[in-house]
DNA sequence: TGTACTGTAATAAAAGGAATTACAGAATGA
DNA sequence: TCATTCTGTAATTCCTTTTATTACAGTACA
């Protein structure tokens, strides 16, 4: 995960669940995270595509929550954001003749898939409620 | 974690677990991982920083690991590699009078603090010599 | 003393991320 | 109805990060 999009999809979310079902606009929401409305556009289409917002078009228009903050999980963030492997992936394609080259990629994968069962697990038992909750007044 | 140099590591370390004290020479290693050579001698000059390899310059030079396979943890990959947080940082400031803009980076590292420890404790208990294991021959 | 390496710096090329511009379409309400 | 204020999305440019390449000094060996 290399870029910007867990980070801006939480402060998204934040948002919103402490707007308490006010709908928030694009351009509010990106003077406070300090990025391009266009982005934030982007990332609340991701969002909505995940169940996890709600948008409306037009004059007096933006996004809201598509269900309480209690029912949203950090994995469910995760996974709409998560794209390439958390340790990241070699570009290339290791040499086949080489028996560590041979089966490395698969050997990683593995063991990719047992650290971000961790990491699930532990989002999982996390909500954007409790998140919500760790800010003062 | 957003490029190659944790696959990286890992490649070159299994390489040398599996040369069994045999110095391999940056030309071998870049062969079998598909990259240039030079990434492959900052990666192990990164390595031995970090005490997880040894090198020796010359002919018939080349890198060794510092300590047996079964002592390595992949926790110390990781740290050795590991420069940003794993889900990722928003490149702005956040807008300070924002109540939700103010506080979230610091709400944010205490999330990534958590994740972390949850992955790294699984890391820890995976050595170098576990993970090679897993190659059939 | 030539050869085969490492170590490292500097630069160039490629890829990826973010900002910007542009504009069509939707909802509102005067 | 129609100007206004939004979203949605595509296309492009700009910027940053990664990776590759070039170059060369230094080291060890035989």
């Amino acid at each position: 995960m290399n870029n910007g999009r867990f980070p801006i999809s939480m402060h998204i979310l934040t948002l919103l669940a402490s707007a308490d079902g006010e709908l928030l606009s694009s351009d509010y929401i990106a003077g406070s995270i300090n990025i391009n409305p266009v982005l934030v556009r982007k990332e609340i289409s991701n969002l909505r595509n995940h169940g996890l917002i709600e948008s409306k078009e037009g004059k007096n228009g933006g996004a809201t929550l598509a269900k309480p903050a209690e029912k949203i999980q950090l994995s469910e963030v995760f996974h709409a954001v998560q794209q390439a492997s958390l340790l990241g992936n070699s570009k290339n394609e290791p040499n086949p003749d080489c028996p560590v080259g041979k089966q490395i990629k698969q050997r990683l994968d593995h063991l990719y898939l047992e650290i971000e069962s961790a990491l699930l697990h532990k989002l999982e038992k996390m909500s954007l409620a409790d998140f919500l909750r760790q800010f003062q007044q």
